[in-house]
DNA sequence: TTGTAAGCGTTATCAT
DNA sequence: ATGATAACGCTTACAA
């Protein structure tokens, strides 16, 4: 910087001014320093510009795991909208065979990040995720943690669950099972009842119907699945949703292996909406959370929020919407 | 900083002797300075550090998109391979509707990373390669810009498509088309290369193979699989070996679409062996590369070298196994 | 409109 | 073994 100053004959301040035009600078001083940068190839230091400034813009993404789609997707949300604004986004993963997560807590006190998006997507306890908020500002997709109130955003899970469910019973369907999502974390709350609403809507005591409990993975669709093959094929349910893509294609696998048609000896219905879902056989039905638009948009409020736009204590809501295709049909008269 | 140094009673310098043990201290005075660290939950400001140190603790990864699953292993083999040194690994995902990506180049220049892991995958030019390796180290994944000697990590692409090859060959396969990926890359070459060696291996004359360019997308194996589907029963080929995965899955489609059994009436293979590839129907036959392996390899390479504990002029090489499913059978009799 | 100078929180050199 | 102190490269009052 200070060479840039001597090229182009001014003081070191008047380039800062033109850098961050903070200050006023006449017309052609402003050119000189500029061509002096383009002939240095001058780029300034970041580090102290974060030491001074007090921030680093850049933020942290913590995903549970990349090659799952769905955080794929919204990671790639979230990296275009932070790069719109000239933000870096660190990937963070946390390692399952690690101690605690305070780590990441420490990461946003050491100031290299300056807030943090969270997807804690398969597990995570919300203690660690209060350590976190402690240090700073963090922003939730896809999940909210009822005793804090943390920003977030969220698709209606709910709703789509219900319609997903509506739309199993539409067609008949009366002995359903499901495989639910770890039972700690919201969305898969969420989309439990969004489940029983629809089956008290049709008439069937939401109560009557078997739960099992899943941890979103695809072992455990499998593993839940495994038991239904089991039983004896009049208490079968017909139709099986599960909580999320993953597991129904877990699920699927297994019906397959043993024997069963989808959808003609069960009907399966996922959510989330892969992209991979439309690659089985059958298609997958489901529901579509928008995740792009949900990392770009939490990108986007935790950027206000440490602009000061916003007071960070809104959730955005999004829309779940149902993808009819062909891994659900009437029930079939017992063979 | 100071605080603790007050807390502890000892000066500033003692602090930062204990904080990167570089300077006696006597035990007793360590202990009170952790003692204060941990009390006023003191953590150090990493930006002034890296303002001194000259160097940020962080490197670039630049995937073309994290949505593509090997793009999305490779990455969490880098983020573990990072995180276990205590680096941070910032996610780029260039825009291809932007400008130049000589942004990555100042991104290295300004000091916000001190190394750039990068995948082009689907396309990129060496052109702006150049710009970036001239400002810092790169190393690249997966590729290999024959011109310019930078580090890379690849696996045997060329073995791998040899034994694919040789395994369609070896059913009996002798009418066979190939869809290759862009021919700028690298991997492409190598790929297409492998096929050839094993053609001629069989007797048959690599140039009478028809080769489809394809772009490494789903999309561009429907639309190549279209024009193949077009063609009279007698002279469409019995295997179409696809340079990816994404582009077989693509072909697949286009096939069923068109009432093409397969493998019965066309056997296909693809290369990567995306964890998707098995839940196919058929489950695909494809090679696979260790993706995660790459990518932490590849951040180790990286790591080393900006520890200088590497010169960074070798290329890393991994094996790439052909794993057999049920796309390929040997070709059926005319119907 | 422009320049001088005082930090920002560390590290590292040099006395002590 | 310990402590002042001068950088590191930038931003920003404040003075000119």
């Amino acid at each position: 910087m200070k060479d840039v100053a001597q090229h182009a004959g001014v003081s070191i301040s008047t380039v800062s001014y033109v850098l961050n035009d903070s200050g006023p600078v006449a017309a052609e001083r402003r050119n000189r320093v500029l061509d002096a940068i383009r002939v240095l190839e001058y780029s300034p230091n970041e580090s102290a510009r974060s030491l001074k400034r007090r921030t680093v813009s850049t933020i942290g993404m913590v995903v549970p795991e990349l090659t799952n789609q769905f955080f794929a997707m919204v990671a790639e949300g979230v990296q275009k909208a932070a790069a719109a604004r000239d933000v870096l986004v660190v990937l963070v993963v946390p390692d399952a065979t690690e101690l605690p997560e305070e780590n990441q807590a420490k990461l946003l006190r050491s100031q290299r990040v300056d807030g943090v998006i969270y997807l804690s997507g398969t597990g995570s306890m919300p203690r660690s995720l209060f350590e976190l908020a402690r240090s700073g500002p963090v922003v939730l997709v896809d999940e909210q943690i009822p005793g804090m109130e943390l920003p977030a955003v969220v698709s209606d899970s709910r709703k789509g669950a219900r319609e997903i469910a509506a739309h199993v019973l539409e067609q008949g369907h009366r002995r359903l099972a499901v495989i639910g999502g770890p039972p700690a974390l919201w969305t898969a709350q969420q989309r439990l009842a969004g489940y029983r609403e629809a089956f008290a809507g049709a008439g069937i005591d939401p109560d009557s119907v078997p739960v099992h409990v899943g941890d979103y993975r695809q072992g455990s669709g499998s593993a839940n699945a495994a038991e239904i093959v089991r039983m004896p094929v009049d208490e079968r349910p017909t139709a099986l949703l599960c909580a999320n893509d993953l597991m129904a294609i877990g699920a699927m696998e297994c019906f397959k292996a043993n024997g069963l048609r989808i959808p003609e000896d069960i009907s399966v219905v996922g959510f989330d909406d892969l992209p991979i879902s439309t690659l089985l056989t059958p298609r997958l039905t489901s529901v579509r959370q928008p995740a792009h638009d949900m990392g770009h948009r939490a990108a986007t409020v935790l950027l206000d929020i440490l602009e000061e736009k916003e007071d960070g204590l809104m959730v955005g809501h999004m829309p779940a919407l149902i993808q009819l295709r062909d891994s659900v049909c009437p029930p079939q008269a017992a063979r």
